[in-house]
DNA sequence: GGCGAGTGTCGAAGCGCTTCGATCCGACTC
DNA sequence: GAGTCGGATCGAAGCGCTTCGACACTCGCC
């Protein structure tokens, strides 16, 4: 293995010198570096991370803290993750995949053996055990997620809130005054991860504003949970015209749904999605949608951390605006008798 | 930050015993060990990793290279990441993320910088420039995948080949002579990723034996190219009576469209997947499929990568042995004619 | 022509751990 | 009771890097 002794020999320079070099903290003359950086070349030389980090106590190495279960909201989580993991390198970091499974042990793992400078939490819960770790651990952080206390730590999310708003603002515009919510799966919101809570809030806000009528309910993504709340959905309220669904896996179940039952969409029913927009496209109708912007999230976090370690930077919680594309999945309200009503 | 010397001066012994007794590399006395490990608890110690990697030049990090591609087959990846990062963390390692972006160059750099012990490559192609590398790299690595030349590298995949054949086996006993096979996007033949082509020769080579007729289409996973793939498979073949899907986002299409072309699943048309058993399970018709075992890929790729770490283990291809589930969306051929061909 | 201010480079001291002898001591043998 | 063996512990030497203070040298200036 090559090492910086090896390289400084080889440019006839002190190992200090290379060290400099590399990290640019002294100023250097233009031939003695460009000496130094053709002997890296030629040997092949990189730095050993350990002894980097030990000698700098920075791994750059920013920790990255996954959910364990992979049935809920994937696409979302890998995307964010890939986001993560690609910006990091930007900055100069690696990133350490760790799993929820550790819980809060994983923050004492990593804040002790000093594994990464920094980490940042998806899926984090409104009463997350690991919180007030972060709150006094010497490493900045950054939450993936809202949770109900906030102060002291830095958060970035899609302001959930207003993207409910923003589907009420949509449909009711189009002239919708029954409308019908299909959310996560129960366990989403037992879990309190807030999110799906913070949507059906601002929905609820701007419903009573708008003088909409809301109906919400919680449900799985597969064929038969969504045909059994679909089924209820009706039953209850038969004046439903529009759905707004905040659950990835249940889109194309309630497309094929509604389809089978001849309702079209958009012309019958109006149907608005908060999703990705990778799954509002590939829709059987592309769906109109307020996306979840993942990648977006990902980056974000990566570059407050980044800041906070460069000495920039301050907790602060970022809530990305949703945007609503119009796509095909929604029209205007059929009036009943009123044909011009099915023209998209 | 404690350290190691802190430690051992609280219990009274020497540094290089606090070590022994972390490391089990030297005995140590039942009761000297019982003091270390009080002390080690009562001050919160984690051993610092750069330095016991620089000291040791293990660093307990196993580098995972995930696809940057987010459009496809995710879910797997996901499955897989996590089940390779739980894997590892029973055996002390963590998991480095790194994305298909570096290319070759992430496996230099890794190699390079001593920042992971091991790699597993996840999505590797058929010829994979990484693939040379890792043969001369000094540090074990997994590839989870089947390269055009395996030798010198270890190998975790689904026997792709045998899975192929084990659909045509079971639609065959169930008396279906045509058969159409639904396939990965073209995108994902054209990458030479190898786990699609083996699975159709597998399915090529028992159609012959068992004297079937297969026709191949690739598809993207949009509904819209589904329905236009499944189109011109009936308009080419309207003879078919059952389909194979290798392509986890074309099911849900699959059956909306027969659904909406009044063609039962599995009275009128078989329906046979080759998916993760979380797809298969969630379908508006549970799929009778086999399995891509996810975690199972994981797991055996992180054992076997720790078993090289060891000095045990040796470059081997373990193909995994396909199971098929019988679930409810493949049923006897439905002969013309012979109504009780249409009871399940 | 000597002084201060830069500028560029070097040496050495760690960073916190592992690991290799070396040492110590009690138990056992003949 | 001297000799031997082996288990338990210690000391010290690094691992490869960063970083601080020191040093040498050049330059412009009064």
């Amino acid at each position: 293995m090559v090492t910086l002794a090896d390289v400084a020999q080889h440019a006839g320079v002190s190992a200090s010198t290379v060290s400099y070099v590399l990290s640019g903290k002294r100023s250097i003359s233009a031939s003695t570096r460009e000496r130094v950086e053709r002997s890296i070349e030629q040997l092949g030389y990189h730095p050993n991370a350990g002894a980097r980090a030990l000698a700098s106590s920075r791994s750059n190495i920013i920790a990255l803290m996954v959910p364990l279960r992979t049935d809920m909201y994937v696409p979302v989580m890998m995307e964010i993750a890939i986001a993560v993991a690609t910006t990091a390198r930007t900055f100069g970091y690696d990133v350490l995949l760790l799993t929820g499974e550790e819980g809060p042990a994983a923050v004492r793992r990593i804040e002790g053996s000093a594994l990464a400078d920094a980490m940042i939490l998806m899926d984090v819960e409104l009463h997350d055990d690991r919180l007030p770790l972060l709150r006094e651990a010497g490493r900045p952080s950054v939450l993936i997620g809202l949770p109900a206390d906030a102060t002291g730590l830095s958060c970035v999310d899609l302001d959930f809130a207003a993207a409910g708003a923003v589907c009420a603002d949509h449909l009711a515009g189009l002239g919708h005054r029954e409308i019908a919510v299909i959310g996560e799966a129960p366990g989403v919101y037992e879990r309190l991860t807030g999110f799906a809570e913070r949507t059906l809030s601002g929905l609820r806000e701007r419903s009573g504003e708008l003088g909409l009528r809301l109906l919400h309910r919680p449900c799985e993504g597969s064929y038969a949970a969504v045909s059994a709340t679909v089924g209820r959905i009706f039953d209850e309220r038969p004046g439903t015209t529009a759905f707004i669904v905040q659950n990835e896996a249940a889109t194309d179940p309630l497309l094929a749904l509604l389809r089978q039952q001849r309702r079209a969409v958009p012309e019958d029913i109006s149907v608005v999605a908060i999703c990705p927009d990778q799954v509002a496209v590939h829709a059987s109708v592309p769906l109109t949608s307020v996306a979840v912007p993942a990648q977006e999230m990902g980056r974000h976090a990566v570059e407050q951390v980044v800041a906070k370690l460069a000495g920039r930077g301050t907790d602060e919680v970022v809530l990305l605006r949703p945007e609503l594309t119009v796509r095909e999945s929604a029209g205007p309200r059929a009036v009943p008798g009123d044909p011009a009503g099915r023209v998209s």
